[in-house]
DNA sequence: CTTGAAAAGAACTGCCT
DNA sequence: AGGCAGTTCTTTTCAAG
């Protein structure tokens, strides 16, 4: 667990928002050189804090329009429903994101579809016939905001 | 709503996993030329389907080990109650997603915070004095697991 | 920490098939 | 659409203050 001074917290604000910022770009902009923005990049990259690099995908550009988020309950319990489910549910093309979770529900699942229809389709044939699937809810998402969140 | 053929949508798969690969790998990856794999980039990203590149900062390397999923249901209703929500949840630090949903909950909410005893606060302090907070539901995050999710 | 420089590599452009 | 060759820019490493 490493601790950031205000530089790092601010380079690590800006690339959240891009990070296809070049270090000169970085540094030009936090006064800081071109070498001197990339040593820090760098040790954030080998101190784990900046975990990796990813593409943002436009799925509504894609014809995916609907985004819905399901709260799983399982039926049946023990260790090896855990594991069926999660293999099962891993196998689901339209499911982005698996969260296993502890509270009212014990996976949070993102799945995306065409449309509504679409979501109805894989639902009923892909997600309810899950092995151990008890309770489920739903919630279609309208808008999504995300920020930079606390940096220690 | 562009469609995308097979080598788009490796392309894809491959940046979701790493953001940071060359135009020249990738096209060593897929049996392109560096300037064709360069250009089926250009034209994904304006074409809006690659919206962005974004950093993945881990959340327990700063010290912020607990993330927890809240659904919100507002109490009051009316299109002015939605808009202060939204401006009073987003001036929280500690909330990293915010997604106006439709269903039994109005928003579902990611926070991080550093241990449980800080969740609470941030709960106590900050969640539940929101304006026109009423019913709300928790999760707490204990694995998760990104998918690349249907590319067309 | 900085500047400056140099080598390697990646990004980008034009022309051609 | 794709490849080849060339140019420009960034990254990456170095020396020195």
């Amino acid at each position: 667990m490493i601790d950031l001074d205000d530089l790092d917290r601010a380079l690590l604000r800006a690339l959240s928002v891009d990070a296809g910022i070049s270090a000169g770009a970085l540094g030009r902009r936090f006064g800081l050189s071109q070498p001197g923005a990339w040593r820090r990049i760098k040790r954030l990259e080998e101190a784990g804090v900046l975990a990796g690099r990813r593409i943002e995908v436009d799925r509504a550009a894609l014809g995916f329009g609907v985004t819905v988020f399901l709260g799983v309950k399982l039926a049946t319990r023990g260790r090896v429903s855990l594991e069926d489910f999660e293999r099962a549910v891993t196998a689901i093309p339209e499911v982005q994101v698996v969260q296993h979770v502890l509270g009212v529900f014990d996976y949070r699942l993102r799945v995306v579809a065409r449309d509504i229809a679409d979501f109805e389709r894989v639902l009923r044939r892909r997600i309810m016939t899950l092995p151990g699937v008890g309770n489920v809810e739903a919630n279609v998402l309208l808008t999504e905001e995300r920020r930079p969140g606390p940096l220690g």
